[in-house]
DNA sequence: TTGGGG
């Protein structure tokens, strides 16, 4: 390529016509993934980028540097890059862009927001030309009405994760903090309920080894958890080795995002995400059709009579009779996130584990009952006392020892033969929520179990 | 050269 073709940038569509040609290009960055090193001594990151002769499904950049500093440090999906002297290159039928350190160059600008035409990121060989501003601008404005075409590719919803699989998800980052030293965790939302998970076939003893109430070892405060949505799971997310610090900067509290590939698996009996090196970030306008559709599906649930009902539970499936039938449901994070410390709340959970569990323990040594449920909804867990006279309304008196065993067994799910995972199934509880200490009312907040008769 | 996916 002479120099008088320097200024010249093609249109992707043409490009791709250009197989083994040196070009110039400049596209919109609708994808992109952390930096890892190459099998050989370099450092790769890929792109996927468009323009208007290209909106669909975008064409890969392979771009090589000896450190990774080196690499583009995208800021955000959506920014534009410009690619100086790259050689388009076939591989399996597909074309795609490869950066060469010796010869190629890019520089990174803000996408459709961008107020000026600087760079943010430019390689060592790049040069700045007047002309760059006038491509800039041409991209910008054409970004303005762009959407996204996701063609093929399986956005799912929360509801839909499998363990073991990797997933795409749209959804919202409610939160980001470090749980503890060094290690960050992500909490994503997209208004609807994971699934329940089953849990270990034996009952452990809730004293010695508790049921935790949640995966980060110490449980959020109140006033961050009011600021979560109130119905809907809560994803926790974590980063796998050595990843965190590349995607900390690229995830933003409160802001909606598409990841590719998310590594999804099961934690101490709660939904762990993984954004792993195989994990792509894609383009998420504030106006996204992928995004349009939650918060419509997330605003009809709340208008719905069974918003705060896990999604999971068939109307039919009623294994306990509960006191004030007319009062509307709402889910434990509704419970936790209350505004008084003393009210009453009617909700539908499962107890995931119980202290005492066996029937023999379940009364103190006076014959009343004093129990420890821990419950559980699509929202959180909470731990529920079921006491003296709640107790005996919740058993139908005091049963023998063989009766308290069954009803303990369908309660939590126990299996009767074999040793499949327990299942415990949903129930509707009324809940009271109180103090112990006045001077302590928050402090000392506790959650009881009345009004409920188990089947 | 490398990777292009998971």
């Amino acid at each position: 390529m002479g120099d008088s073709d320097d200024y010249k940038f093609l249109q992707i569509r043409d490009a791709i016509a250009a197989v083994n040609q040196k070009v110039n290009l400049i596209g919109v960055i609708i994808e992109f993934g952390v930096p890892k090193k190459t099998r050989g001594t370099d450092w790769i990151c890929t792109l996927k980028i468009v323009d208007e002769s290209h909106p669909k499904p975008g064409i890969s950049v392979n771009i090589f540097a000896e450190s990774m500093e080196k690499l583009p440090h995208v800021v955000s999906a959506g920014d534009i890059i410009q690619l100086s002297h790259v050689v388009m290159k076939t591989h399996c039928g597909e074309v795609n862009v490869v950066f060469n350190k010796r010869f190629s160059s890019f520089a990174l600008y803000e996408g459709k927001d961008g107020k000026d035409f600087l760079p943010y990121q430019v390689s060592s060989k790049f040069r700045p030309r007047d002309l760059d501003k006038k491509f800039i601008e041409g991209l910008r404005k054409w970004l303005v009405d762009f959407q996204l075409d996701e063609g093929l590719s399986n956005f799912s919803f929360l509801r839909e994760i499998k363990e073991g699989d990797r997933i795409d998800l749209a959804c919202k980052i409610v939160h980001i903090c470090e749980v503890a030293k060094d290690e960050w965790m992500v909490f994503l939302w997209d208004g609807t309920d994971a699934p329940p998970i089953s849990l270990p076939t034996k009952l452990e003893d809730d004293l010695s080894n508790p049921v935790p109430l949640q995966l980060e070892p110490v449980a959020l405060q109140r006033d961050l958890l009011c600021t979560f949505p109130a119905v809907g799971t809560i994803l926790r997310v974590i980063f796998d080795q050595g990843m965190q610090n590349q995607y900390l900067h690229l995830l933003h509290s409160g802001k909606w995002v598409k990841f590719v590939n998310v590594l999804c698996e099961v934690k101490s009996g709660f939904w762990l995400g993984i954004l792993t090196s195989f994990t792509k970030l894609r383009y998420t306008p504030n106006d996204d059709q992928l995004i349009s559709v939650r918060q419509r599906l997330y605003n009809e649930r709340l208008s719905s009579e069974r918003g705060c009902i896990p999604y999971w539970c068939f109307p039919w499936s009623r294994i306990t009779e509960v006191d004030y039938d007319d009062v509307p449901f709402v889910t434990l994070m509704d419970v936790l996130t209350y505004s008084e410390v003393t009210a009453k709340f009617k909700c539908v959970a499962r107890v995931v584990a119980a202290l005492p569990w066996q029937a023999e323990d379940l009364r103190s040594p006076l014959g009343t009952y004093r129990i420890r449920l821990t419950l559980e909804d699509p929202t959180t867990r909470i731990h529920a006392l079921l006491y003296g006279e709640d107790g005996e309304k919740f058993f139908d008196g005091y049963p023998s020892t063989d009766v308290l065993r069954l009803k303990m067994n369908k309660l939590l799910g126990v299996a009767v033969s074999d040793n499949a995972p327990r299942t415990p199934p949903w129930a509707q509880f009324c809940l009271k929520s109180y103090y112990l200490s006045k001077n302590e009312a928050w402090g000392s907040r506790q959650y009881r179990i009345f009004g409920t008769k188990l089947e």
